[in-house]
DNA sequence: CTGAAAGCGCTTACAG
DNA sequence: CTGAAAGCGCTTACAG
């Protein structure tokens, strides 16, 4: 491998000068900057980045903590967001650095460790929950980070943060079902306790309000993320008096759910009922017919997570996106 | 932040007795190094990587390319692959760094570069295509590497890699069909060209021979790895003069789709057919009856690739492991 | 615009 | 077992 000064030696100049050509080389002149230049391809020369790091401390690298499986539900969109996050990060020179940390607090020491022992400059979080403990703990010790999602506290959140307009989104599926003739419109949700699920459901339900369209009754909470708890709470919501005939899903997978029952009872989704779901998985198009769904923007999301993370203090501290409906056959045949 | 000069004053000694505490304790005595760990406690010593890095000129990260999502399917287990990924190289004081990268040799400057510009010490493949192009010339730079997954080359491959016996894996669903007292199982195929699914097919063709059942007309290669495909393949299998009872799919997609034909059908899985898929994605839980699906053991193949990868030259070049058959509701009800 | 020199924080022969 | 010193390959004030 060669070296800065092999470099110059061979470009017939100093190794500063050889460092201006790859740092700064509106300081060169064009000729000796040409000179430079054939001498780094000539021997194939990288600049060692380690050697770069340890001068300047910063070691362009950005920590990710890989979220472990069998914690939750599977992360079914983390490819998409991991090749988008990457992409992003190299736009800047940067790269990924993959790890893996105890959840919620517990996790805190390996960050810090991994700040100090100059792995990382800093880190980008995800799979942010309600009142996620990590961003207090890491802006109380100075550690850079950014969220992708809120924490949904009452106070301001700490630190910057990325998140999609999950209520702009839900609105968005209402009025689609709306647009296609649906008169009774039910929002399938989680728990009460997610911050992510209440903020969504508010866009239907302020949507049904603008429409002069009912939500009485017609707000199901899932206990679980499952096809099976979707199921039933559509078998509830098509039992009911007055049965209903589009469904706004929080989730993909409480979509599916809907599918199933939808299927059981001979109906056809899209036909006799509209449904929708969210974050665009690949469950959304493997299904047919394919499920309508609201799709985060993955490289926009990105690339604000690498612009607050590593750009000038002036950036601002929070994104808020807005996701894209994606329509199949699930809300319009044909 | 603290440095390896500080701590030695601060404990009275010198660096290099600092530096033999972290990385060969035995060498001092019992009182010096507990002195010294007393020092580092203190001053919350932690050692600069990138010092350390230039000095050895190892970096202890391992590079990863990761798919891009428009490339193909969904890497539905990408998120457990990484994980144990990270987890394996951690054990080792390794990380993973992320990368993107064009697909096939086109990509490869990208590897030669990192590896030049001393952002990893090697690289971990994995999507691995039938002839892959890749592993001969990571081969012939002598850039370090492990392959996930064979390439199927007649010629031995270039490399070491880490694998799991689908052959094995298939066979031993194929016998669970038969336990559960399936004689007509029929296996849902990819194209010819995919060595991966060619070598799968052959586990459940070699023990349909051994306990004497029928296999001709009961190989069915779908074009794509879709629902849709599944559930046409399916449909020609039921409709065939003398129907199946069995089904062993080469991946949980397909077997998704032979699952949707059986209940398009009024058919249920499990009772009149049984069904297995491959991967134990998400998938395989999320359905309901949950798919019988066969497990590869991630923890271990991410064992196995960061010993090939940084163990002693020593440690062999290929290692194949057993899969797991997970059964669930499609094979076995109750 | 260019050069000589210091120094980032470690590791490691080499002496003692 | 311990210490003084060189050096990994860069960047960057500081002079010229």
């Amino acid at each position: 491998m060669a070296t800065l000064k092999q470099v110059a030696a061979h470009a017939d100049v100093s190794v500063q000068t050889v460092s201006n050509a790859l740092n700064a080389p509106h300081r060169l002149r064009p000729d000796t900057l040409r000179r430079v230049n054939q001498s780094i391809e000539a021997l194939h020369y990288r600049p060692n980045r380690n050697a770069r790091s340890l001068r300047t401390s910063a070691v362009e690298l950005i920590g990710y903590c890989v979220p472990s499986p069998p914690n939750g539900q599977a992360h079914l969109v983390m490819d998409q967001f991991l090749h988008a996050l990457c992409s992003a990060a190299e736009t800047t020179g940067r790269h990924i650095l993959l790890f893996t940390a105890p959840t919620g607090l517990e996790g805190m020491p390996t960050y810090e460790d991994l700040l100090a022992r100059r792995l990382v400059d800093g880190f980008v979080l995800s799979q942010t929950q309600t009142h996620d403990p990590r961003h207090g703990w890491l802006k109380e010790q100075r550690i850079p980070f950014v969220s992708f999602g809120r924490v949904w506290k009452e106070t301001s959140q700490p630190g910057p943060f990325v998140d999609v307009d999950g209520a702009a989104g839900c609105a968005a599926a209402t009025r689609h079902l709306y647009a296609t003739g649906r008169r009774r419109i039910a929002f399938l949700s989680w728990p009460k306790s997610s911050g992510l699920a209440e903020d969504r459901m508010g866009g239907w339900r302020q949507t049904c309000k603008e429409l002069g369209l009912p939500t009485t009754g017609l707000a199901k909470r899932c206990p679980k993320d499952s096809i099976e708890a979707g199921a039933r709470a559509t078998a509830e919501l098509l039992d009911a008096a007055e049965p209903v005939d589009g469904i706004v899903a929080v989730s993909d997978v409480l979509a599916l759910g809907v599918l199933r029952e939808l299927g059981a009872r001979g109906y056809t989704a899209g036909v006799d009922v509209g449904v929708t779901g969210f974050d665009d998985s690949p469950l959304a198009s493997v299904v047919s017919p394919g499920l309508t769904s609201i799709r985060q923007p993955m490289d926009e999301i990105a690339g604000a997570l690498i612009t607050l993370l590593t750009g000038p203090a002036g950036t601002g501290t929070e994104h808020l996106l807005q996701p894209e409906l994606v329509i199949r056959g699930s809300s319009a045949p044909g």
